[in-house]
DNA sequence: AAGCAACTGAGACTCAGTCTCAGAATGCGC
DNA sequence: GCGCATTCTGAGACTGAGTCTCAGTTGCTT
């Protein structure tokens, strides 16, 4: 808990440096967001709050949102679906996924020689790199160990569109 | 266009084994497709079709392209914006992308060294892949010649949202 | 404690993508 | 080449994530 209120602390400085106000939303919605959910969508937090009887409407869950994207403590990330997620930003650790298509499970890893790599390929190119975002997606252990095949007829399909649904 | 031609034979014979109908607006999908735009947007295709004054309705793009995408002639990516981009398979080549902020140029690139280790990196936590997807978003060389800065204060905000919109 | 800038909620709006269903076209069997 | 089941199409209603607007409210500076 007082890690959280640490969070609550970062943000009420950032917004103060923008001349921007702390109020009562911004301080629940953080508490939900650093409380539990590494990984989360607007809609799952607009929920959450909905079922603590906390009334927050969605266009704050949106604002907030994109201030803590702002601020830096949270990043918006694709995991493969048609929306936006979004997860804890923590120090500096940048980190890619490995999602898995049956369970929608995700593990992170950081891996210093695809990092090197990159900006190796950036170099030859004449790019400069700001950001990356790295999606493996596929069969998780546990999954596999289910039975689950990994390389279905219709894998394009899945992999896709309607795996990740709903 | 000859190539397009034998673009339009895959799709037929693909069709064909699904027992699927080859229709006009199928063959002229495909042929808009396959004979300039690399990577596209539904919406793009729709209006471009519009252009030649061929009628297609937006039901039918869309029905064609996860036809396309099921047979493999066409991927479904995401380049850092909120929808999704197609592009062209040519033969087995996969490749990932770099993406220019400020012009929203796409850099096409393959590496093998980037492939291996990711394969390791999914040997070390017993994660089956099917697939990958990796963008790097930055700055290319003639936007950066051009004076823009990759590093303004408000790059987070230009990389998630509103820079590549529109 | 006042005042004003910033904030909020409700709900209208947008935009990509999906679904439905009645009418139209394809192509297989003959 | 023709009939007809099957598949396709277009129009437009629908969905769901996300954005915008505006009138009323709240935090914070003085």
């Amino acid at each position: 808990m007082a890690h959280v209120e640490r969070e609550v602390g970062r943000f009420q400085d950032f917004l103060q440096q923008q001349g921007l106000k702390l109020t009562s939303e911004r301080v629940a919605l953080v508490r939900e967001i650093f409380s539990t959910h590494y990984h989360f969508e607007a809609d799952e937090l607009l929920f959450k709050m909905k079922e603590k009887a906390v009334k927050i409407s969605r266009a704050t869950v949106y604002r907030t949102l994109e201030l803590l994207v702002k601020s830096g403590m949270v990043r918006r990330v694709h995991l493969g679906e048609d929306h936006y997620h979004y997860e804890h930003v923590t120090g500096n650790s940048h980190h890619d996924h490995l999602i898995c298509t049956t369970c929608g499970g995700v593990i992170e890893f950081h891996d210093e020689v695809l990092e090197q790599r990159q900006l190796e390929i950036c170099e030859k190119k004449k790019f400069t790199p700001t950001f990356h975002n790295l999606q493996i997606l596929g069969v998780c252990d546990a999954c596999r160990r289910n039975g689950q095949r990994p390389d279905s007829p219709d894998r394009v399909r899945m992999i896709g569109q309607t795996r990740l649904r709903k």
